[in-house]
DNA sequence: GTGAAAGCGCTAACAC
DNA sequence: GTGTTAGCGCTTTCAC
């Protein structure tokens, strides 16, 4: 393999515009001391050349990657790669994170990390070495996972933990769960409905409380109880089976359910089909999440997005300006998702 | 911002294992001259030290830059992304790219690149100047761009072009589009069925020709005529509408028609549900592409499935084969497509 | 404000 | 087989 050269270098630049190095090189990175003149003589040489800096000389120079890595947990995306069932979690992370990222001359790389494995903290450790990010961006279960945290806290690279509200360093970013849980009961008590069940989602994910908190506190505000009407599941299709299944055969059944994701949502219309419940004259459903596949359904599904865009965006965004030295939020960013309503939700007893 | 070194560089582990740099750097790049003994020391030392070469380096002394870059049409990606209509072609590209990329100690960049922009140009060579990627892979519409095709034939980068048989420099991968066409129709044929439309999508593509080509022969085969059977759209679902309205209203109807992907596929359940045709039994239809969406349609939709993931694989395959300095195929490279049988064909007049 | 020199971590080329 | 040397393209540091 022939060695391969940058075509046009700073040096080139240098050379054209009759400057050092250095100016270019000040220039380029926008920094001061230099006067208007210079910078627009350097500015036209490099326009002239089609001269773009080197990431990998900037790197090794001690300067910034312009990578910013984006964590994903490795087993449930390939899963959820694999199953083509719309998921489209990458696909939103990529719009709202890439673009940012292409808005300030960064790339957004991602990266498939086993949450479970207990060489979790080896293979971060070599992607950072392999690659030197300029930032990294946590997704959950990996926002929570206090190896990760404490690796990246070590490092002193500026990382962005979605999802969590929990200790450590890294600055946090939420999509207000809880918030959202209350828009979606909210929504339903003012529809009329009284018995609100709510399939929770997995405790390994901290969101999976915090709805519960949301549906909860709504509940309690409009002064209805709440016995019997929550069952966990644990994301998965038959556990939302399983879940739908003991709420819809109770003897006091719910009139409405919040599923905590679209995965249990759809078992909730499978279960409610073969138990021969009309959706949404006998039931109502909203779902969590908002990914494709619920509004190709029979009704298509009323669901609370969950703005993965703009949360990646935001995490760039931040991760960007703590790479400049700018002040970060003490407190969480909150990114708040909406309701989307479709056909799956009618007044009770209809 | 504080320089952030490498932890653990070449030097520490040569230190460490008492011998050059060079030794180290050809245990790391498995070079030969090495004696096996030397190698294990070596190997040892990186062990112990989790040492990881940085790429940025290794980039800057001319040798790979362990980056691929995954060319795909701006306009359109975001247009999906944005749609959340589940297509899932990025995810799939990342599932057979990535962990194949992986595999190799390699990363895939996803970089988006506007077609129609005459920067095209400019902007590729930005992305080529600033990130120096060992090869390129090109999805249509840019597998075709001649403008594309020369620049990366002249800057050497070993680049794939996926889905087109085009002249010019580049790997060739194609997933078959002619026999997955032939291999959808002559399911239909076997199942007794004659007149079979064809609902072509745009020629900026050259697949959509293929598919063309593939119909008419198994048609041609199987001695039944073609006229009037065949209709042009964009692969939007707009003109998907505009096309199964054409060829059902017709006087001789078709009993099947094929679409040349799954938003066409899906207008077309639509219009038959209009004029109030029953599908299957009054209307087969087979749809391109397979993604999500068409297992969620009533009924689930009968498809080609596009190999993506298993052709983003052999794509990258190629490039580090190509990085190697192996020989590659003269021929195009063909990874087949299947036809995933559901519930939207019948046999004629059932 | 601008420039010169040193060095980042690694590998190609060549010496031994 | 193994070590030495000279850079790759850029930024840092420090001198002017």
């Amino acid at each position: 393999m022939a060695r391969r050269k940058q075509a046009v270098t700073i040096r080139h630049v240098a050379a054209d515009a009759g400057v050092s190095l250095q100016t270019v090189s000040r220039v380029i990175n926008n920094e001061p001391n230099v006067r208007p003149e210079m910078k627009e003589r350097v500015q036209a040489s490099i326009d002239k050349l089609g001269y773009v800096p080197s990431i990998a000389a900037q790197r090794m120079s001690g300067s910034r990657s312009y990578l910013i890595l984006a964590l994903n947990d490795r087993e449930r995306t390939i899963a959820d790669w694999r199953a083509r069932e719309g998921t489209d979690w990458v696909d939103q992370m990529l719009l709202g994170g890439m673009l940012k990222c292409a808005e300030h001359g960064y790339r957004l790389i991602i990266e498939l990390v086993d949450t479970h494995n207990d060489h979790v903290e080896r293979e971060l450790s070599a992607a950072i070495a392999a690659l030197q990010p300029d930032g990294v961006i946590l997704t959950p279960p990996h926002s929570e996972n206090p190896l990760i945290v404490g690796l990246l806290d070590k490092q002193r690279i500026p990382f962005v933990r979605i999802g969590s509200r929990g200790n450590g360093a890294g600055i946090l970013v939420l999509m207000d769960d809880e918030r959202s849980a209350r828009l979606a009961t909210d929504y339903l008590l003012g529809m009329g409905h009284e018995r609100i069940g709510l399939i929770a989602g997995s405790d390994e994910y901290s969101l999976s409380g915090w709805r519960i908190d949301g549906w909860r506190a709504a509940m309690a505000e409009a002064g209805v109880p709440t016995d019997g009407l929550l069952e966990r599941g644990d994301f998965s299709f038959a556990s939302g089976e399983k879940a739908a299944r003991k709420l819809l055969k109770s003897p006091q059944r719910p009139t409405a359910i919040i599923a905590s994701n679209d995965q249990m949502a759809l078992a909730t219309l499978k279960v409610a089909r073969e138990l021969g419940l009309d959706v949404p004259d006998e039931l109502s459903l909203i779902s969590f999440d908002n990914t494709p596949t619920v509004r190709f359904t029979q009704p298509a599904l009323t669901a609370i997005d969950q703005p993965i865009a703009a949360t990646a965006s935001m995490a760039v965004e931040l991760i960007i300006a703590a790479q400049k030295g700018e002040e970060l939020p003490e407190q969480p960013v909150i990114v708040s998702g909406s309701l989307v309503e479709r056909d799956s939700v009618s007044a009770p007893g209809t």
